[in-house]
DNA sequence: GTCGCTAGATGAGCTAAATTCATCTAGAAT
DNA sequence: ATTCTAGATGAATTTAGCTCATCTAGCGAC
């Protein structure tokens, strides 16, 4: 049958391993970081090895910790939201939308404001999670999806489609020795890797580009790693890019905002394709309107 | 921030919800029944609203312990190959393979001594469970998928695809007033249903064989119920028809042994399409050769 | 270099959450 | 009717998980 760790544990896990921090887990947790730090021994005497690297210093998750961690929590994400729609006294008539994590802080919420001008009496909740959470269970009523290709649903449409740039701080540029002219000279500078989506043997990383960069310019030299500074949360990594830390391969669609207001600038022309973002939603949703609303929102922002 | 009940009373509720039966959660938790009435009690009192219909008896999920079960009892699965697959000490070189869980009890473990007398060198684990494991994370090497169509995979291959029919023991028919001639006839004896694949609002559940049905017969009478008595597992729903319960629309798959040695019957002619079952794994996986051998295997039972 | 300073480890003791025990009730089976 | 089983309920008890006190490693400031 099937055999399970004390769940407790798994909870410290998670958020010891979302903060890199046992500290702030505790703090979250509301307990003290003593609590964390026996739970997270219990776990790794039962799996029969380190889950964290604890020195050197900066705390970081070990190969095994990193393969369990997106798996705990998209489960708790789904736990938690399936026991939220599960709840009875739920603010009814809420509009809850679901989008993967860095779409939903960096894109979406940014531009709330203008969709909540336009419609203020629908109350929403947005449900920001790498999870892809089941609508038909009830769990959300619309998903933004980002995917290579349409998801089979029904009511599925493509809203748009994103590349990817290496991009950095216009700062970091300015103080580099020399102008970037060649894919090349990138290479000065620290590259910012995030794995943003382990299911993607493809994914638009910086191995990806180098690669696609050498089959232009062979000149290109080969390098051991592929990358100088690792970020398991996306949006960890785009705060270390626009903070000036080194370049990063970024959808231009997450970071538009810092496309546009110039906080980030593009490094190099060369491109990678990206995937779609898909609007998806049930048929004959008792909030149906609501949706419809909120897509035509979505369509006219694009 | 997520906001998550206590996660023992989760606990509690996925056994006592699998089991219909507290004691029987209770024995598999090795804990009393009274525990596991307090800890579902306190689920209940955290949803507001009851999780369970205790009254009439016997013991029955209520809408919302319906809608919460599936998606608790995979999270569950989920987390627990996460944890057996991140564990140090496993059984090294060891073919897991994961299938839904109907497909694995009815099908595919039957037919495993065959496999066995091929290759009794290689070790395997059957993982059955109608969670999606993540292969690329490396939860399971081989997957047996049950989809409409295809999945995205690169290595993707269908195995066959499925029929469903109302099927029922010969005995029930035996005893029945008449024989089965018209489909309007099956409505004499009790419909068994079960909910199968909750996402899929075509499944092929009686109303939608009744709807075809009628296409062709329209004479066949509306009835207010679609079904007598309805399963959550499908497994539960199969005992039922083959102890000569009542009727049941299967998976010619899934019932493939009882069909052959007789022991159920196909009581009409009709069928519905189904889906397919399909055999994916990564590329390059170190098990290479067993996962080969494997598909070999079942290409080869078809 | 040395001197803090912070984050985490460790082990003993404590507390509260979860479990049991004893008792009671509804429904099913005989 | 009678009996039997599953679950409910509330008080008592156990133990898992927490805190406290103490210790160590690494990092940064001077």
């Amino acid at each position: 049958m099937r055999k399970l760790p004390p769940l407790g544990s798994l909870r410290a896990f998670e958020a010891a391993a979302r903060h890199l921090s046992f500290k702030k887990a505790a703090t979250e947790l509301g307990v003290t970081p003593t609590a964390i730090s026996h739970q997270i021994r219990l776990l790794e005497d039962i799996c029969g090895q380190p889950l964290f690297r604890r020195r050197p210093r900066p705390l970081a998750l070990s190969g095994a910790g990193e393969r369990l961690f997106p798996v705990i929590r998209n489960g708790f994400d789904i736990f938690a939201t399936a026991i939220e729609s599960a709840s009875a006294r739920r603010g009814q008539r809420l509009l809850r939308v679901t989008s993967p994590n860095a779409f939903a802080s960096r894109w979406l919420v940014p531009r709330l404001p203008q969709w909540r001008t336009m419609h203020p009496k629908i109350p929403m909740e947005i449900i920001g999670t790498d999870a892809v959470l089941d609508l038909r269970a009830g769990n959300a009523d619309v998903a933004i999806r980002y995917a290579r290709k349409m998801p089979p649903d029904p009511a599925a449409q493509e809203l748009f489609r994103d590349s990817f740039f290496p991009v950095c701080s216009p700062e970091l540029l300015a103080k580099g020795r020399r102008r970037i002219e060649r894919a090349a000279d990138l290479l000065q500078y620290p590259l910012i890797h995030f794995d943003w989506m382990n299911r993607d043997p493809a994914a638009p990383t910086w191995s990806q580009w180098l690669a696609t960069a050498r089959s232009i310019d062979p000149s290109i030299p080969y390098t051991e790693k592929a990358w100088d500074l690792s970020f398991r949360e996306e949006l960890h990594a785009i705060d270390a890019v626009v903070a000036g830390q080194g370049i990063a391969v970024c959808s231009d669609v997450v970071v538009s905002r810092e496309l546009a207001s110039g906080a980030l600038v593009k490094a190099h022309a060369l491109s990678l394709p990206g995937y779609g973002f898909y609007l998806v939603s049930v048929p004959n949703h008792p909030q149906q309107p609501n949706i419809e609303a909120f897509s035509a929102w979505m369509n006219s922002v694009v």
